[in-house]
DNA sequence: CTTATCTGAATCATACCTGTTGCAATTCGA
DNA sequence: TCGAATTGCAACAGGTATGATTCAGATAAG
């Protein structure tokens, strides 16, 4: 159990999965030593459930890291990091990303083990960035001589902040053209 | 117990409280839910001796978070923010405050009560911080129409991420340097 | 419809953490 | 030096989380 894909679980076992999942991440990112107990309650399930499928608490946790990676992943590609124009695959990768985020605080701010398969995805996402910001060097929206490196890094840093700072109900949009414009310009003075 | 400050402790006892306070820092960065135990033994202690000088796990983290905080405006404080030129006064603050922070990583990122006596000092902290944007924004360092709160965050941000991504060995002055450029400039090309 | 699967409930055993107390030994401080 | 403060140790009580097991009933799937 907490595989990757369980194979062909009946539907109604695929819906737990899910909402335990679910569960877990609304619980764990405010509390995140809640037990077992309170997260079945919360998934609206009884607490076997949730061993049956996760064998202890440890293999709970890598899979909602796993299926966050993933759907971060997925966030990054709607936005074709390789085909868009720079600054349009920037903002529409920040704008889906800050949605997943947001959703998905918790098990992606999760401290990975290198091995796992969430350890995998994020070293992808950041390849992917760091690609993205290579295409937008070339373009001269940053400065030839920057260390790629911290820029995604800053990048990353900018998202938290956006994320933990400002209520739900902000428009995503406008939050990601704030992050990219301070990524690019910082806060001084406009030519 | 766990009160701001003890009237008078003897010397041992004082001795004891530090080691306590180091200890705790030094594991529950690393493992949050650490036993009361494990700490004690850290802090070459007896566990009853920490729960004689604090009333319970909380209120030993409390003491932690406002120690730390205490440290942390001393560390501003240091920098001249009311008196230096912005530009000064922001690099030597950023260089105090990379060192108190990477000491005590785990007591300032802790979610403060309000109320707490760690939350009035987060407070001030921000309060003087943003008196220095203030100051260098009168000075054309920062745009007159940035929205300085935004710019406090990012700075706080920048900070974080530095003290995540870079080993310890690292060159505070080195780091400030990066921070407040990238918090003025951007990662954008250089006039 | 019939079967294989899934679920909830009830138990059980184990382990761990917390907070308290009593006492003897040690150490600080005046 | 003498008394008070501090500490370590041991033991205890109360609580809670974890994981496993069993079984009867509900539910999806072919």
């Amino acid at each position: 159990m907490g595989e990757t894909a369980a194979r062909s679980l009946r539907a109604d076992a695929e819906r737990s999965v899910r909402a335990i999942l679910e569960a877990a991440e609304r619980l764990l990112v405010e509390e995140p030593g809640a037990s077992m107990e309170q997260i079945a309650a919360a998934a609206g399930v009884a607490r076997t459930t949730i061993h049956r499928r996760f064998a202890n608490r440890q293999a709970l946790i890598e899979a909602l890291a796993s299926s966050a990676a993933r759907q971060l992943a997925q966030a990054v590609e709607d936005g074709r990091p390789d085909t868009a124009p720079p600054l349009v695959a920037m903002h529409r990768i920040t704008a889906n990303v800050l949605q997943v985020k947001s959703a998905w605080a918790f098990a992606l701010e999760l401290p990975a083990d290198p091995d796992s398969e969430a350890a995998v995805l994020q070293r992808d996402i950041a390849g992917r960035c760091i690609t993205v910001l290579k295409r937008a060097q070339a373009d001269k929206l940053i400065d030839e001589a920057a260390d790629l490196d911290w820029v995604r890094r800053v990048y990353y840093a900018l998202i938290r902040e956006s994320l933990h700072g400002d209520a739900d109900g902000a428009d995503p949009d406008a939050l990601a053209a704030r992050i990219i414009d301070t990524l690019l310009h910082g806060a001084g003075p406009r030519a």
